[in-house]
This record gives C-alpha cells, structure tokens and sequence, in this order.
DNA sequence: CTGAAAGCGCTAACAG
DNA sequence: CTGTTAGCGCTTTCAG
C-alpha cells in the first residue's frame, strides 16, 4: 500500500516509464493508444509525480519562500491573500515564515529557503542591514521586497510611497484647519513605516509654515503593542492637540480606545487618521479616516515581479511605487 | 558559480562523497582530521546539502501543509504563530494555503501536498464533508483537525469545546438578569461554528426555562461579511433584545458599530458579548466581553500532536478539547 | 514513436 | 574508519 510510483504506472499500463513521463510532459509524442493505456493506468493508481524528484532534476520547485515579521498583524493578511492568489496563477507554493523581528529566526529562515529550492524569496517589512544584505547576495536567488525597499542596495521592490503617503494625511488635517497635529509614529530608525512617514509630516507642516513640535511627536518602537501607553504619553506631552496621525491603524485604534476613555470626543474634539485601512478601520467607533494601502495588490505584484525575475523576463522598473489612498471616513472633522 | 553540491565539498576536502555525507550525519564515524578538513570545505563553500535529494532518500520532508479558509481573518493569526513555533520546535516548515472557502482549490492544494510529499496535513475550521473525507483517506497521509472536528469519522482534532463555551456565554448573560437575548451566528450546516454554538445558546435558555424565540436569531452564511446588515436584521425582528451574543468578535464588532450609530449604549441598553477574543477586541468601545479560545495554543497543540502521528508515537486522545475561558470586559452588564 | 541508460544530489549498505 | 556502489523517482538524451 506504498504511494505508486512512475514505474507502476508503467507496469500496470504495459509500457516503459519514459513513455509515461511522456504522456505527462509531452503527450503528442506518443501514439494515441498508449497514450490512453497510460492515462488509465494513473487514474487506476491515482499517481501523482512526486515533485521532489522533479525538483531535482528541472532544478526548480516551483516554490517561493516568503518572510514577514509579525504575523498577527492585520495588515499582512491581505498582502498574503495577493500573493497566495498571484502564486496560484503563476503555479507557485508559498512557504510562509514568521520572524517574530528576530534576526536569529530571519537568518535561520533563509538557510532553510536554500535548502528546500525555493526558486526566489519575498521579504516583506524589514529594513535591509548590511549584513542582512550580503546574506541575501550569498543566496545568490531572486529575491524581492515587500512593502520596504532599500536605497543602499540595488533590490527590487513593491510599495507604495510612504512618504507622500504621510504627507497626504497631514496636508488634509491641516487644509482641515487644524494647527496641533500629533504623530504617533514608529521610530526612525525604520526607514519605512518610521522615517519616511514621519517625514512627510515634516515636509507638511513645513510647507504650511507649521512649526514642528517635539511635543507633538511620539515615536514607538517599532511593532510594540503599547498602543495605549504612546496615546497617554502624547496627550500628556499636549493635552491640546486637535488631531492626531498614526503610523498604523492598530495604533489608531489604541488611541480611539483612549481618547474614549478619557471622555474625550472624536471627531469633535480630537480628529484621528490612521494608516493602512485594515478590515477592521471601518468598524471602529467612529469608523476610521485611514491612508488605505493596496495590499491585496502589493502582494499580487510582488509574486508577479518575482516570477519576471525568477523566469529572467522583462522587469524595467527596479522600485515600484503603488498608489495609496485617503479614505475620508467620520473620524476627522474640520475646524473653523 | 552553480550551487556547490556534496561532489565539490568532497573534492576541496580531498575524501569520498560518504565521508562529507558522514560528517554531516553521523559525524562520530569520522576520524578528527578529515572531519575538519571536511568542515573547512564546507563553510568555504557555503554549503547547504539539498533538501530535494534528502527527502527522495528518506521519504521525509519536514514539511507540514496547512489549510486555511480566509487568512484575513484575524482569527487564524495566533493559530499560525502557535503552529509555526511548534514546527520550528519541531524542524518542520509550514506551506499555508489559502482556499478562500473554495473546495476546488481546497482539493487543488491537498494534490499538490502529495505531490510535494509534505509529511502531515493540518486542517482548519471546515466541516469535513464525506468526499472530503475520501480525500483525505486517499493521501495517505497523517491529518489534524484543526478548530474543527469529524463525528462521523475517525479524525484526530484539537479544538474547544464550542458548545459548552457558547453555554457559558449565554448563562453569563442569563445570570446576569437577561432574559432576552439574541444571537447572530453562523450556518447550522457549520457544524463547528455553527451548529454546535447554537446549541450552547439552547442548552443555556432550555435549562433556565427561557423560551427560545425565532426573532431572536439570526443567521449568516459562514464568513460572510455583512455583520452590520445582521446587526440591522436582527434589531428589525426584535427591538427589545437587552443583550446578544455573536459567533465572532468580528460579528460583535460590526455589531458595535450598529449599535452605535442607532445611538443605543452599550453596555447600558445592550450587552454584548463576542466569540475569539482577537487582538482588536481589548480596544473595541466598549472593551469587548468575549470567549477567549486558546489560540496560539491550538496551533501549537495542533502541530505536536501531527507529529506525533508522522512518528508513529503514541498520542492516546483522538478529539482533544483546550480550555475556553470568559473575558468579561466593559461591553456587558447586570440587569435588576 | 519508444525503450535503455545516465544522472539530478544525496544516503546507506558493503567491502575493505 | 572510508571509499565504492546502488538507488530514491523522475527526465532526458541516444539509439533503435
């Protein structure tokens, strides 16, 4: 009751097991009537080619190794939802690892992507470190980032413009009237979710003739889940904010849930934009303004970007920018 | 530039394939000298051996296939992390499907695990049906039940008791003075979700001597995503309910949402109480009062006890039950 | 058009 | 202790 293998099929059908491999890979090359034996014969003994060894010799296992560092967050469901529908199209397999932020696990991830095949690798998140990088390079396989990108290294990447992004939010609080705009942010040692955003709220309140405000700014270690204690610790700094900028919808969702707390109003008295527009954005109590980012999207290009370069096809464009987008929902209001 | 395989370690270190191979295996059968010798090749190669070729010989993989049906539900996020530490314990690694609810592609990834030889299979919360089960009988192939369980057949599972939590919920409610409450929850041809929490919303009014009232009840079709046109549905066909209980945060959020934006407080005219207790329910408003299931646990549990049917081991209870237990935050409340 | 044979990278007897 | 050899399941020349 062992799994059946190419060569029972060939027994059971009366033929050679190349002639099976045939009918797998190149069916016109073989005479109908076999052709047909051997079809009866796979469906009898319900085989199924064993892909490792097909691995082995095409040298490719149709795989993709993919990385994410916190996997209960939100916001990588649906990037996960594009690229599972991307691989599916593209007749790949995701193999989904979770670092937890751990460059131990990271590293130790990679090993394992080398090992297996995986014919490329998709890193989402992380900023790339020097050695980071060189451990990429050593992999010597196709390798793309996802919702990150590196400046330093020539890497390819999908996301959007964080930095705009940012800038979106904070010029619409500020045409909204407001002049007292908090931001809880990641820190900035990020260059994603923490330095870039955090400079596209610089760069509007400059524009605006803004001062920036030390007290206004919170900055949170990156992923950490005191959501709460960052709102506290900003209203503490100035109690007289009239609106506040997230790095993250589950970050706003914190606030929403002190500044509630607190008795204090939204949008009334506080207007709060969060970044992401996770599922649950349009549930909260008021249902969120967010920066919505194409996730589902940036996960399908990613696979689909990946592939190009795994297949050595065309892929002019090297760092990707997809469009975000403000989603005006009752959690802002303007002021006089 | 190719890869380096096993030949080239062999030939830099001056010995037979069988000695790197030993090195790498059994490495006491290797006399000191050579062994070095042999190391020194490896890390100046870099050389990783082939996972392919090693799973071709010992007809292992250390892969597990996992299945879920919507990884944007938040749900699973905890499930996946628990699975992935067990696994890493374990020296799995984990391929995730997405199938969308979608038996097509649900049969189109269990075909590919056998084409990939994964070494077990984990199941997520869908009602295995009986060609489903045939199916599953065909692979070969140790299988867990995950958040989900079969009567009918001889499946191991790990899971709660979801009747008896829904028990609880509900006499909560009840012995906190309702008397009149709702339930918005799934299919009853869900027999996990939705059959088997239903009756725990019976058992609790049958042994209080409520009655149990059509207009109380409403039902979604599993996963669907309207839970505020449940909302609205439900308080259409009674207005008066003083409390409901929900199938999943997800569903006593939206239901929060409505409730809010009909102006009634929670929890001072309604109560409400949720099923999972995800992330984002200690910042819903009010704080969700809601099962907690042991999630991370479930995964982890999940994967032990795969491996322990992959090794043969001993592994006495079929259908396990993890502990549930009631978080009571602020979106409930007594009654006179 | 089809079978025999070599070989993908590795492990496991089997002699020495 | 170590090298030689066969073989895991499959594809792919190479003759016929």
């Amino acid at each position: 009751m062992t799994k059946p293998t190419i060569r029972d099929v060939a027994r059971l059908a009366n033929v050679s097991i190349s002639t099976v491999s045939r009918v797998m890979n190149a069916p016109d090359t073989v005479i109908p009537s076999k052709q047909e034996r051997v079809l009866d014969a796979i469906n009898e003994l319900k085989y199924k080619p064993n892909a490792l060894a097909r691995g082995l010799i095409y040298k490719k296992t149709n795989t993709i190794g993919v990385v994410i560092p916190d996997i209960r967050n939100s916001y990588y469901a649906d990037i996960i939802r594009g690229m599972e529908d991307a691989s599916k199209r593209f007749g790949y397999n995701l193999i989904i690892c979770n670092t937890d932020h751990d460059r131990q696990r990271l590293y130790s991830y990679l090993n394992n992507f080398e090992e297996r095949q995986v014919d490329g690798i998709l890193l989402t998140s992380e900023p790339i470190s020097s050695d980071y990088h060189k451990e990429l390079k050593r992999l010597r396989m196709p390798v793309v980032l996802v919702s990150t990108h590196s400046i330093e290294y020539e890497l390819p990447s999908v996301r959007i413009n964080d930095e705009q992004a940012a800038y979106d939010a904070v010029a619409y609080l500020i045409q909204s009237g407001h002049r007292s705009i908090g931001w809880i942010g990641f820190d900035l040692s990020d260059s994603i979710a923490g330095l870039t955003r955090y400079q596209g709220y610089i760069r509007a309140h400059r524009q605006a003739g803004l001062p920036i405000l030390q007290e206004n700014i919170r900055l949170l270690r990156l992923w950490s889940d005191d959501s709460l204690d960052a709102a506290h610790a900003l209203f503490l700094q100035n109690p007289s904010l009239t609106a506040v900028f997230t790095a993250s919808d589950e970050l706003a969702i914190g606030l929403l849930c002190y500044l509630n707390e607190r008795g204090i109003q939204v949008p009334e008295q506080v207007s709060v934009i969060g970044f992401d527009n996770i599922r649950m954005s349009r549930f909260t109590i008021p249902k969120l303004t967010t920066i919505a980012q194409p996730m589902y999207e940036i996960g399908y290009r990613s696979v689909e970007k990946l592939h190009a370069r795994i297949e050595g096809l065309e892929d002019p464009v090297l760092r990707e920018y997809l469009p975000h987008e403000l989603i005006v929902r009752s959690s802002t209001r303007s002021i006089e």
